[in-house]
RNA sequence: GCCCCCAUCGACUAGCGGUCCAGGUCGCGGCCCUUUCAAGGCCGUAGCACGGGUUCGAAUCCCGUUGGGGGCACCA
């Protein structure tokens, strides 16, 4: 993987990294990180330490140290010097230029589209060293390939008209040349290059957002690749072990936030309750909410069958948490339920979801009111909204004290 | 403008010449369940861009058209 440090990691590089991070695993073979610096006017300070950060979240692992192109400027500058001697590049405004040759094609068996050919006339002499010292990302890039050994070279299709350009620099220096895979993009609903006003785009903001990375991956592996026409939920493992990069489409993909959204809320309820609990109980602490740790997990069992995304759990859970402002209007006129329930747990014993739901139920034949009636005003002077957790087991966990201190300000409202 | 890539339901895809009047998943619609919302169960909706070939036979192979995307920097 060879991100820019320009910012944020994108959902986009993510998609190819994972890819690259996938068949590197699958294979036994070492997936590499490069920083490609060499425009040090675009670079941003803490971009390097974001990426990295992006990258351990979602799980991707590289093997060895990260790289900086930067570094192998003094080796970049030498081998141009060597092509210069050679006749096969030339000084120009104080810049070295690669001399391309101007007849022939320059074809390649592109893993995922097959063969892909260029005509040597269309392709323009590269500039190899700027006239400031720095070499290009296209002279760079494929020496470092070289250097490091990388056998194949897995990114996104917006490079397929640089490699003849690079394949090119590698046979100049009797090189062994890389195999190349250049997978698709990934669009948005519009079938533009995602962006920011289709959504999340960066790795920062899904996290924020509440995804698990697990779902994540398992999101992004089948957008161009899928391992057959039935499976859809896999978990990294098996990623792993089915993950075959000839599989890989080569049309591209749009992100779609509504499946997304789906899969993470069939992760989530996969998750074994005191996971869940977990994972609330540090996304929350990310996003500065300081709750109560056994509130949250005796909570977390209310809401895990019911949210797709962590971030909504706050508006799920919230009642327990702090005090409601019911809307009278959603009290529906529900004083006297209010005042039944009010006696009915007064003195309950024992508080539990089983035994409140009896007595309610009780309260509310004795009105002659179908549960459906009887229930929602209760839940609203309770939690403060039509939608909640289940009623019952919700008053379990809000206790009985501000139970019915909830009950009884709704009933002055109400009536 | 030039170069390159792509083309199956709204979306992601399976399909690699007959087993496809095209299968799965999301979404959407309906029904069931039900204390709200979800979840779950059942049913349904919807597609091989178009035109020529090749072949006994094409979603699958070839050519063209159209449409979409990407690239044309001393950016990466």
């Amino acid at each position: 993987m060879a991100p820019s440090p320009t910012g944020l990691l994108h959902i986009g590089n993510v998609r190819t990294a994972l890819f690259n991070w996938l068949y590197a695993r699958h294979e036994g073979g070492e997936f590499r990180l490069r920083i490609e610096n060499t425009d040090t006017s675009r670079e941003v300070a803490e971009a390097v330490d974001h990426i990295q950060e992006s990258l351990r979240w979602l799980g991707l692992d590289w093997d060895g140290p990260h790289t900086f192109q930067l570094d192998r400027m003094d080796d970049c500058r030498r081998v141009a010097d060597e092509l210069v001697a050679q006749g096969k590049a030339y000084q120009d405004d104080g810049a070295i230029r690669f001399r391309m040759p101007d007849e022939g094609v320059t074809v390649w068996n592109d893993i995922v589209r097959g063969p892909v050919e260029f005509r040597n006339e269309n392709l323009a002499d590269l500039v190899l060293v700027r006239s400031d010292g720095r070499p290009t990302y296209n002279f760079a890039s494929p020496m470092e390939d070289v250097w490091d050994g990388i056998t194949h070279v897995i990114r996104g299709e917006d490079h397929i008209s640089n490699t003849p350009t690079q394949i090119n620099i590698i046979r100049a220096i009797g090189a062994e040349l890389p195999i190349y895979a250049h997978v698709p993009n990934v669009a948005g609903a519009d079938g533009k290059k995602l962006s920011k006003r289709h959504g999340a785009v960066t790795v920062a903001e899904f996290r924020k957002d509440g995804y698990l990375p697990e779902a994540l991956m398992n999101f992004l592996a089948l957008l161009g690749w899928a391992p057959d026409g039935e499976t859809t939920i896999m978990n990294r493992g098996e990623l792993v072990t089915r993950f075959d990069l000839t599989r890989v489409s080569a049309s591209p993909a749009q992100f779609d936030y509504a499946k997304l959204d789906w899969m993470n809320g069939v992760y989530l309820r996969e998750l074994p309750g005191e996971e869940f609990a977990h994972r609330l109980l540090i996304w929350l602490g990310e996003n500065g909410y300081d709750w109560d740790a056994e509130l949250v997990t005796q909570a977390a069992r209310l809401v895990q069958e019911k949210i797709a995304r962590l971030a909504e759990f706050p508006g799920f859970a919230g009642f327990l948490f702090g005090d409601v402002e019911p809307e009278p209007a959603d009290l529906d006129g529900g004083a006297q339920i209010l005042a039944a329930a009010d006696e009915a747990l007064a003195s309950l014993e024992p508080f539990e979801a089983a035994s409140i739901e009896a007595a309610l139920r009780d309260a509310a034949d004795r009105l002659g009111l179908k549960p459906r009636q009887a229930f929602q005003p209760i839940r609203v002077a309770v939690t403060g909204s039509k939608v909640s957790p289940g009623l019952f087991e919700s008053i379990e966990v809000l206790g009985r004290e501000t139970t019915l201190n909830r009950l009884r300000a709704a009933a002055a409202v109400a009536a």
